[in-house]
DNA sequence: TATCCACCGGAATTTATGGAAG
DNA sequence: CTTCCATAAATTCCGGTGGATA
């Protein structure tokens, strides 16, 4: 039923872009220097997830490529230190040295400032929480390489960068992205039903249904889209019908968090697994519980359990990746539940230790 | 209001790890 | 193989916050 898989990929970069010409325009703007060999300006993409930042500063890459040969890396920050960043920014631009762990992280500056033979491109995608603030003042140690910052809260992260690299990032140079309004992103699945489903699976008006539902967020009207038609298959629909666009948004939305829980270490979806079993449950309790599981729990592990602050920084990422809610009760105390009860770590360490 | 208590999160400090040099 | 070094992960320390209580 799914006639092109490709189109519904979350790294497909589309060749037209629809209704973000103006962000297009900008950020072409600051970054065409490049063509001609010289420093592109640095660019700060905001906005919330799934509005297509990643897919606009690939997209703009890809159309300067088109004119001139152009050194660029995009590096996913999440929960990396700068070393690790830079590290792999070097490993993908043209670059002879050997980098590895344990590489002083100024060593990695002077080879990515003496390496490159033209300036180039770094874009520091989802750069909310890099633990190293001067990552900022490491880079701009490189004169040569030019930053695409991309992160979800903007006055967040520009809270966190020095002053003196604050005004880099100002006006021109600052690129918010909002959620699309249901017209637009049913403009944008229908490009995609066109060139991933059969002819009339789905019409306009079922777009629009799709793109309300997912509430301007792209990737997830893209996810709900490919489900939905999977459901019709599944159920012998012609079309796609209401039923299946409901159904499919809660798979799509079940999908994006069966990503998110898996690229977690073992730690975390230990705490995940907890909140879940006993959710809700409140920071004290959880903690005595993982005191008192933890002996069984670690049996066998390479890991050992580890202390409360650390405890504490898990359920903080727990929560912007969406898998775990804290809930202010009415009477004040906070408690943990998780979003969705019926997703299971893929590891699902306690299933065996549990009853219930 | 003053004090206590639990929790949060930043920062300093310690520990583990893997490559490199001897 | 052992020692040395830098990074990254985890722990310890600690000041700040806000609700509860007298």
């Amino acid at each position: 039923m799914i006639t092109n898989d490709e189109v519904f990929r979350e790294e497909h970069v589309p060749r037209q872009l629809e209704h973000r010409g103006a962000e297009l325009e900008q950020l072409s703007r600051a970054l065409q220097p490049i063509v001609d060999g010289d420093r592109a300006e640095d660019v700060l993409l905001s906005g919330p997830s799934g509005v297509g930042k990643t897919v606009l500063s690939r997209h703009t890459l890809a159309r300067l490529e088109e004119k001139a040969t152009v050194a660029s890396a995009h590096v996913r920050c999440v929960g990396s230190s700068a070393g690790v960043v830079l590290r792999r920014a070097i490993e993908q631009l043209p670059i002879v040295a050997d980098v590895h762990r344990g590489t002083p992280v100024d060593d990695l500056v002077a080879t990515l400032r003496d390496g490159l033979d033209s300036p180039a491109v770094l874009v520091l995608d989802e750069a909310d929480d890099v633990p190293e603030t001067d990552l900022l003042d490491k880079l701009a140690l490189v004169p040569s390489v030019s930053s695409v910052v991309i992160c979800h809260h903007p006055d967040d992260w520009l809270a966190h960068v020095d002053e003196q690299h604050r005004s880099t990032f100002d006006g021109d140079h600052h690129i918010p992205l909002s959620r699309y309004v249901v017209d637009e992103l049913a403009d944008i699945l229908e490009v995609r039903a066109e060139r991933g489903l059969p002819p009339n699976l789905v019409d306009r008006e079922k777009l629009e249904e799709i793109a309300d539902l997912a509430a301007g967020v792209a990737r997830e009207g893209i996810q709900t889209l490919r489900e939905a038609a999977l459901y019709a298959e599944e159920r012998g629909h012609l079309q796609i019908e209401r039923d299946d666009i409901v159904d499919g948004h809660e798979r799509a939305l079940r999908r994006i968090r069966e990503a998110n829980i898996r690229s977690l270490p073992f730690h975390h979806q230990v705490l995940y697994e907890l909140i879940r079993l006993e959710g809700p449950i409140t920071g004290t309790e959880l903690h005595a519980f993982y005191d008192s599981m933890a002996n069984s729990v670690y049996q066998g592990q390479a890991q050992t359990p580890v202390s409360r602050r650390h405890r504490r920084s898990i359920i903080t990422k727990l929560r912007e990746y969406d898998l775990v809610e804290k809930d202010e009760e009415g009477d004040g105390d906070v408690q943990y539940e998780p979003v969705d009860l019926e997703l299971r770590s893929p590891i699902d360490p306690l299933a065996e230790i549990l009853p219930q």
